[in-house]
DNA sequence: TTTTTTTACGCAATCGATTTCGAATATCGG
DNA sequence: CCGATATTCGAAATCGATTGCGTAAAAAAA
């Protein structure tokens, strides 16, 4: 069952010297004669020697492992993220262990101490949807556990954190639904703590109040679980479409939420883009092959992910605790496709 | 930086009694008087005391993780595979340590024996397209360490294993093309040293053989990086359409061609279903809002990935040697929808 | 040759937790 | 009241590797 490893001692045994000449040959001590070094070598190869990381991990306290949570994995985005911070993780030496909250404070708690309590050298975050309290992390952060957020981040915390620029995402997305003619743009947002839909919301505010469009309240909505339940998205688009003045564009701030809604307004029958342009957020890989082909906000998962474990070591490996933190903003892109595109729009009163 | 943990040794000293009672008291052995025990607690509790898992792990011989080793995070069947080997893990107390192989023989090398060496109690893998040579896993399986294979298997190494039946995956959706009007069906195949790819070919010819239908060498491609290089599936698609006799439907094998196969076909202009029909793997979630609507084979993936650690920790949990080798095979699913569906098929010749 | 300095290595502590063995105290029967 | 069994706890070994300290032997300096 458990494989017979072979430990240090041995070798030591197999040579007939200590322990401490072993792993100083190992370790190419200059204490350690340039014979019996060879020895040691020769030695530990023949006998197929590996070192047991875990015994090192008690004695540095380091596991050379960091933990990253993410709602999902299952998420184009996200996974997107892992990758990045995978592939660098993995040549800098580090493993990575994953944990998903499925967007639950409970389960994101249990996580947060389950990873904490595996002696990750650091952490990586993604706050969950429901998570409002903060006290599972800053009891954390407070002891000293070096942890960086990424995307959906909290200003209680004072660590670096890695987002995308989510207020020019829908800055620039809905300019440009109003420049393809659009005058009652509506929003369905995720859940309005995530610090990720209050940026993008203020940016879809900031364009309508820059292009001399007075916002409605009745075209701003959230949606507290994201789209992980269909029914939320419906509802949404339900009341919107019910409405007197129905809206001819909608902005969507996350990923599920695009195709959520788009597959809503398929099966209600409303045109895309004839009837209400579309645009939002997702990091689908197959923008083109959508019909119609989405217009989207594309973040740069990848990058992000790359930038959070890099700032992430940096924490681990600093000699002295760091003090000043960053907030890396990356560029997200603007994608323009058809289904955000100026189109015939018919007179007003002329549709049903 | 590095917090300071509270160690048992702490709450011994603060109780002024020694280390092994604390630990017998934290474990509720009866060799602990209950005003003793009850003592314990309470300063563990004051004290904030968490065990210190490495420490564990180092005495057990045994980490309380595993091991995963996909060719890519961020593909929607491997990531959904992950959803379901963390969310299980995580309910029986395990790590997940993810790391990727890229498609890439050497990268897989490394991966696998950099989770090796971290000591994890076992293994997931499915191997990467370049894997022709298994003396890695090998090595570690003569060991002892415990493994499963899922989806991308080897006959070579006796182990668990989980896959999805692909041959009926392919036998029924060629079946379906074939019902649906067409007559020369071409394949569009990942690497031919994967197991699956071997498994859906060869259902695919099944299928033909079944309706009468003569196989056509030429309609049979492999795409070595399946699809990874977008080029390859170009060049195949050319090669499909510069025929003298083009097929009227194709098969794809994975995600990854699928999208990719259908990617190609609108930028040259083909018709799906009207010039080709399309039918393959793939395990997107957005299957109703692509143009046209993909007819596919779903894997259950998140199933694959909790029966997959569900054999894992069984191996890894149990007390002699298992010998007994189990091949768990699941059901795909095949979605009908337009991109395979009958239609007006013109006369032959009657177009260019 | 004697003293000092290197060189090369072993002993033992350490990291945090568990566990075997032994011992001290308490309890009980006679 | 004494020997015997129970109860409760501590000392020390253990897991694998590192490292400060001590020391014997060899080399260099005197």
């Amino acid at each position: 069952m458990k494989y017979n490893a072979v430990t240090i001692k041995d070798v030591a045994k197999a040579l007939g010297v200590s322990t401490s000449t072993v792993s100083r040959a190992l370790r190419d001590s200059h204490e350690i004669s340039p014979e019996t070094k060879e020895l040691v070598l020769e030695c530990a190869k023949r006998l197929n020697y590996t070192p047991n990381p875990i015994a090192l991990s008690l004695k540095e306290k380091k596991s050379r492992s960091v933990g990253v949570i993410v709602p999902e994995v299952a998420n184009g985005f996200f996974s997107q993220v892992i990758n990045g911070i995978e592939s660098m993780a993995f040549d800098k030496g580090y493993d990575v262990i994953i944990s998903q909250s499925l967007e639950s404070y409970e389960r994101e708690i249990r996580s947060v101490q389950f990873l904490a309590s595996r002696s990750v050298d650091g952490l990586i975050v993604s706050l969950a949807a429901e998570t409002a309290n903060l006290d599972h992390l800053l009891q954390l952060h407070d002891r000293g556990l070096p942890m960086v957020f990424i995307d959906r981040i909290t200003d209680e915390i004072n660590t670096h954190k890695v987002i995308v620029d989510s207020f020019r995402g829908t800055y620039d997305a809905t300019e440009h639904l109003i420049q393809s003619g659009a005058k009652r743009i509506a929003v369905i947002a995720a859940t309005e703590f995530l610090s990720t839909t209050r940026e993008r919301v203020a940016g879809y505010r900031e364009a309508l109040l820059a292009n001399g469009i007075k916002e409605q309240p009745e075209l701003i909505h959230y949606c507290f679980y994201g789209g992980i339940e269909f029914a939320e998205i419906e509802e949404i688009v339900n009341k919107l479409f019910t409405l007197r003045q129905k809206p001819d564009a909608i902005l969507t701030t996350s990923d599920k939420l695009t195709t959520g809604v788009l597959k809503t307004l398929k099966r209600r029958g409303i045109k895309v883009p004839q009837d209400v342009a579309l645009a939002g957020f997702s990091n689908t890989d197959i923008p083109e092959l959508i019909d119609p082909p989405l217009t989207l906000i594309r973040q740069p998962a990848r990058e992000m992910g790359a930038a959070a474990i890099d700032l992430l070591l940096q924490m681990v490996n600093s000699k002295r605790p760091v003090k000043e933190f960053e907030k890396r903003r990356l560029s997200p892109e603007l994608q323009i496709r058809e289904s955000s595109q100026a189109r015939q729009r018919p007179k007003p009163g002329s549709k049903k």
